[in-house]
RNA sequence: UGGGGCGUCGUCAAGUGGUAAGACACAGGACUUUGAUUCCUGCAUUCGGAGGUUCGAACCCUCCCGCCCCAGCCA
């Protein structure tokens, strides 16, 4: 169904923002912002989280900021920020001028840590990583207080700055809050909020070796921006506590809320980060751009709109249960936006041979297409007719069962946008038996209209003029998993559906697609939609990438 | 089982004490020069289970069952 677009969705974020403006809570302020690591590429998953974030900023006429939480140098990088700057651009969202960098705030959120360590809330620990995981405890046993707790502050100021001076190695000390080691919630058993760490971070460069921890870093940077709403995933409800204790340590007036969300799960792929760079780096995809990769640079470059992403975020909802939304919605949503907006063209993608028997020699004739059956501002073009056609293989069988409507000996079909053809003969293959060629002759009276006497004729098919047909690459995609839930198995690869994709190299497609603009989607009519390749097309040579397959009614009837 | 969270149609998801929205999927049918689109129709006497409160419960209470998250110096 269409979305109506003048409703705003309601969830339970949504709820929250409802009564806190009943009540003024925030003085009316809506702020939100999305934070994504640049350690990555975006995928649909963060789409959701973008969609709702800034949805909701749009919605309540607040703000939404772009904050990138590159708190860890490990695996971050320009680039990885610039490909998630343009994603979200190309989502349809802006942030003006509130672009921001959680090591910007490096600065500041070190003092924030002096001035924990002041209060008596934090000090520097000096156990290896070993011991402080003994000391932790267990989900059952509480733990066991550092024996470096009780330094002064006098030391753990001094310590402190030493760390951030480059004076110790790695590992070597850390800087925790001073909470409570029998705490039910292990995150709240001294956390450690600043490590040593000597990695070249790819905006502060070496100025820093010490970085603070995310749990320490994301509460303050959402003070500092004014961020009322904190929506982040489930898996982060554990550490709401620690998140309340520091910003009610430090800051005071307006504190951020954290609200949690369920994450999207999509059927038939995955959507952590960790396989998704698995796939990229083991080859099983040609990249993080790849069409069969649920990024969105992957979606882009597959076929999808923005349009038919932000409906999908739309649709799934917003709620706290875990769960796996079947593709098929995805699916669903590309085909509406498509069906309405994608221009029609006609493609053969297994050619057959087809001489029509009684049409002249050197005849062409060029026909007035619709470029959209039930639009018809989407204008015209024209189609050569001649005397020699591919037609798809599967539009004719030797044998054809009932229900069949297609080409088949003595059968009669209408050529889509053009004349009503009849079979005559077949050419085939004296060793293998394959069908090589398709005679027929044409009835010319059929050209804007049925059969003058009556006939019926219920199939029609789509075919190109074999000289003026342009030979295309063209590249079919399927679900990149062969079970529901891979992301659910610890051998995930082993699910790789080995027909994820099937490259055509044979195919043909109507002469107007010759320099078909790169990224652009087209319906091929009775097959699917399909995107110009914006990597591999060359001029006057296009590759297209299959989006999504029409919907097909005839395959449920062909199965029984 | 120490803490946190969640259980409403195959998949999502509304519903917040007044008698189960909607979407996708699925199944029929109409129309059709795309077996597409569009259009009709059907699709939870029941809300994880069992008790209880109430005139009345998916919504309140009790107990039970199931699933997810947390023991990175990742986010």
């Amino acid at each position: 169904m269409t979305q109506d677009t003048t409703s705003n969705p309601t969830d339970f974020i949504r709820d929250i923002i409802d009564d806190d403006l009943k009540t003024n809570k925030n003085n009316g302020k809506v702020a939100t912002r999305f934070p994504p690591e640049p350690n990555g590429y975006i995928h649909i998953g963060h789409a959701k989280s973008v969609c709702l974030n800034f949805g909701i900023a749009r919605q309540y006429q607040g703000t939404c900021n772009l904050r990138l939480d590159d708190t860890d140098p490990a695996g971050e990088s320009m680039e990885f920020v610039e490909s998630i700057i343009h994603d979200i651009r190309w989502l349809g969202f802006d942030w003006e001028d509130r672009l921001f960098y959680a090591s910007d705030y490096f600065e500041k959120i070190y003092q924030f840590a002096i001035e924990l360590i002041k209060s008596g809330n934090a000090y520097v620990c000096s156990l290896s990583p070993d011991e402080i995981r003994e000391l932790r405890g267990t989900f059952t046993e509480p733990g066991k207080d550092s024996p470096y707790r009780n330094r002064t502050i006098e030391e753990n100021l001094d310590l402190f700055g030493r760390m951030r001076a480059g004076e110790f190695a790695d590992g070597a000390h850390v800087l925790r809050a001073k909470i409570d080691m029998a705490a039910p919630n292990i995150v709240m058993r001294d956390p450690i909020i600043y490590r040593i760490k000597r990695e070249p971070h790819y905006r502060t460069g070496t100025k820093w070796v010490i970085y603070p921890m995310y749990d320490f870093a994301h509460c303050l940077s959402d003070a500092l921006e004014g961020i009322t709403y904190s929506i982040c995933t489930l898996e982060f409800e554990n550490n709401r506590p620690l998140y309340d204790w520091i910003v009610e340590r430090l800051i005071t007036g307006l504190r951020p809320r954290q609200i949690e969300f369920a994450r999207l799960n999509l059927s038939y792929t995955v959507l952590s980060k960790r396989r998704l760079i698995e796939l990229v780096q083991e080859g099983h995809v040609k990249g993080w751009d790849d069409p069969r990769m649920p990024t969105v640079t992957g979606l882009r470059r597959r076929g999808y709109t923005p349009e038919a992403i932000r409906n999908f975020c739309a649709q799934i909802g917003v709620a706290k249960n875990d769960n796996l939304i079947d593709v098929a919605l995805l699916e669903h949503c590309i085909r509406e936006d498509l069906n309405e907006h994608a221009p029609r063209a006609m493609c053969v993608l297994h050619p057959l041979r087809v001489v029509i028997d009684n049409y002249p020699e050197n005849q062409v004739e060029q026909f007035e297409c619709a470029n959209h059956p039930q639009n018809p501002e989407m204008g015209t073009r024209k189609i050569p007719f001649s005397k020699v056609l591919y037609i798809e293989q599967d539009d004719f069988m030797e044998n054809p069962p009932k229900k069949y409507h297609r080409l088949g000996p003595g059968r009669e079909v209408r050529l889509r946008n053009s004349y009503v053809i009849k079979f005559e003969s077949m050419v085939k293959d004296d060793r293998t038996g394959n069908v090589l060629e398709l005679h027929c002759t044409y009835d010319p009276d059929t050209l804007n209209g049925p059969p003058a006497d009556g006939r019926k004729v219920q199939g029609v098919i789509h075919w190109v003029s074999a000289q003026h047909g342009i030979p295309a690459e063209i590249r079919l995609y399927d679900r990149l998993f062969s079970i529901e839930d891979p992301g659910s198995e610890e051998n995930f690869v082993k699910y790789l559906n080995p027909n994820s994709l099937e490259i055509l190299t044979t195919c043909y497609v109507e002469q107007n697609l010759k320099n078909a603009e790169p990224g652009n989607q087209y319906q091929f009519e009775r097959l699917g939609y399909f995107c110009v390749d914006a990597k591999d097309t060359a001029a006057g040579k296009p590759v297209f990438n299959r989006v999504v397959q029409l919907r097909d009614s005839w395959a449920k009837i062909a199965k029984n």
